[in-house]
DNA sequence: AGTTTAGAGATTGTATACAATTTTGTTGAC
DNA sequence: GTCAACAAAATTGTATACAATCTCTAAACT
C-alpha cells in the first residue's frame, strides 16, 4: 500500500504528533527528522505534505513546518463542523439507506449496549466509530464521506475523552438508538437534527471537560 | 506570497487543467513538465501534491499523477456536497451574522439587480459568489469556511454554466432576497433549508444541461 | 543603552545524480 | 497467432549537492 518511505513517515510523525511528542508551535527540523528516520530530506518533505493537508502542521514559506495543536476554540470549531457534517450525512443517508446497512446499524447497537452493560469503554468506542462510519459511507456523497472521515480521525482522541464522562456512554447510545428508527422512517429531517445534536453534545462536553481541566491547572 | 517556483506552477497547471488542456486519465510527465517551466522535477512534483490535495488529480505510487475530470455524477455529488455545507454555513451564520455583514449582503444583492436588469452574467457570477462568501465567513468556523471555499472554486466554472440558462438569474436573485430575509430574522431552519435548495437547485439545472449536451454529442 | 547593520551559520528550496520499480518491446515457445 | 519470459527503456522515489533566504549574533554607530 505504501511502498513509499514518505507514507510510513508521515505516519509516524502523525503518531508522534497526536501523542504529544512535540508541542505547539514546535518546528519539525527538516536534517534531524531525516537522520532519526535514516532517510534523506527528501522523503521527509514529502510527509511534510501530507501532513499540512491534514491540518496537523502549518506550513510557512522560508520559514519551516510547524506542528499545530489544536486549542480549545479550534476544537469547538471542530466539534461544530463535524455535527453539521453528519447531520448531512444523515440527512442523504436517510434517503438512500439499504436494508443489509440497518441490519449493520442495529447489529453494532446490540454490541455497544453490551459494551454499556459491561462499562467497556474502549469497545464502545470502537464500535461507535464504526455505526457512524456506516451511515457516512451510506450517505452516497465520496466527497462528504472523505471529508467527514477526515475530521472524524481528527477528532479520535477527544471523542475518546469526552465518553468516559459519567453517564455519557448510557446517553450517546441512546441517541443510537434514536437515529436508527428514524433512518428506518427514512425521517430526513429528524435524523439529521438527531445526529447533530448527539455531536454537538460531544463538542458540549468536552468543553466542561476542558473547563474542569483549566480550573486545575491554573 | 508565493515565493517558491513550485507554487507558481502549481498555479499555472491548475489553470491548465481547468481551461481543458489535458484529458481525463491523462498522466502528467514530470519531466516533460519540467522542462516545459524550465525547472528542474523537484518543485513539479511539490505542484503535484498540492493539485492533488485539491482533487484536480490522482497520485498513484509509483506510476504517476493522473488528470481527473469530474464526470456528472462526480459533479452531481460536488453539488449536493455543495448544498448541504453552505446549509450549513446558513445554520451558523443565522445566530452570528453581524448587522454590518447583512448590510454588505444588501449591498450585493443591490448590485446584483442591477446585473439581472442588464443581463450581466458575468457580473452577476462575481457578486454571488461574494454573497456567498459573506455568509461563509459569518458562519464564524475556520473549518467548514476552508472547506466550502475549496469546493467553492472547484464547482466555479460549473456554476457559471448553469447561470445562463434561461430564467436560472432572476429565479437566483430571489433566493438571495428570501435568504437575507431569512438571515435577517435569525430564522436557522429556513436559512438552512433555503441554501440548499438554492445549491441543490444549481446541481439540477446543471444537470439538465449536462443532458442536453449528451443528446447532442452522442 | 538602544538601535542598526554586517556577516556567519542554519535552514529551506531547487537541481542533479542515483536506485528501484514499472512499462514497453522483443523474442521465443506452444 | 497468442501468450510467456526476458531485456531495454522510461519513470518514479530517494539521496546528495548547490543556491537562496532567513535567523541570530556581535560589533559599530547614534
Amino acid at each position: 500500500m505504501d511502498n513509499r518511505r514518505a507514507d510510513t513517515i508521515a505516519a509516524e510523525l502523525e503518531q508522534m504528533i497526536l501523542t504529544g511528542q512535540f508541542s505547539d508551535g514546535d518546528r519539525l527540523n527538516e536534517i534531524k527528522l531525516a537522520a532519526h528516520f535514516g532517510v534523506s530530506r527528501t522523503p521527509v518533505r514529502e510527509a511534510f505534505h501530507k501532513l499540512s493537508t491534514a491540518g496537523m502542521v502549518e506550513q510557512i514559506p522560508r520559514r519551516g513546518v510547524f506542528v499545530r495543536h489544536p486549542g480549545a476554540v479550534e476544537l469547538l470549531s471542530m466539534f461544530e463542523y463535524m455535527a453539521e457534517m453528519e447531520a448531512a450525512c444523515g440527512r442523504l443517508a436517510a434517503a438512500r439507506i439499504s436494508d443489509t446497512a440497518l441490519q449493520e446499524l442495529d447489529a453494532t447497537n446490540k454490541i455497544c449496549e453490551r459494551a454499556v452493560a459491561k462499562g467497556d469503554y474502549e469497545r464502545y468506542y470502537l464500535e461507535n466509530e464504526r455505526f457512524h462510519r456506516i451511515i457516512y459511507s451510506q450517505a452516497g456523497n465520496p466527497f462528504l464521506e472523505a471529508d467527514v472521515l477526515r475530521l472524524q480521525k481528527r477528532l479520535r482522541p477527544f471523542r475518546k475523552m469526552q465518553l468516559q464522562l459519567r453517564g455519557r456512554l448510557a446517553q450517546s447510545m441512546a441517541e443510537h438508538v434514536k437515529i436508527v428508527a428514524a433512518l428506518t422512517k427514512g425521517d430526513a429531517d429528524t435524523v439529521a437534527a438527531l445526529l447533530r445534536d448527539h455531536v454537538a453534545v460531544q463538542g458540549e462536553k468536552f468543553h466542561h471537560l476542558l473547563a474542569g481541566l483549566k480550573t486545575v491547572a491554573e
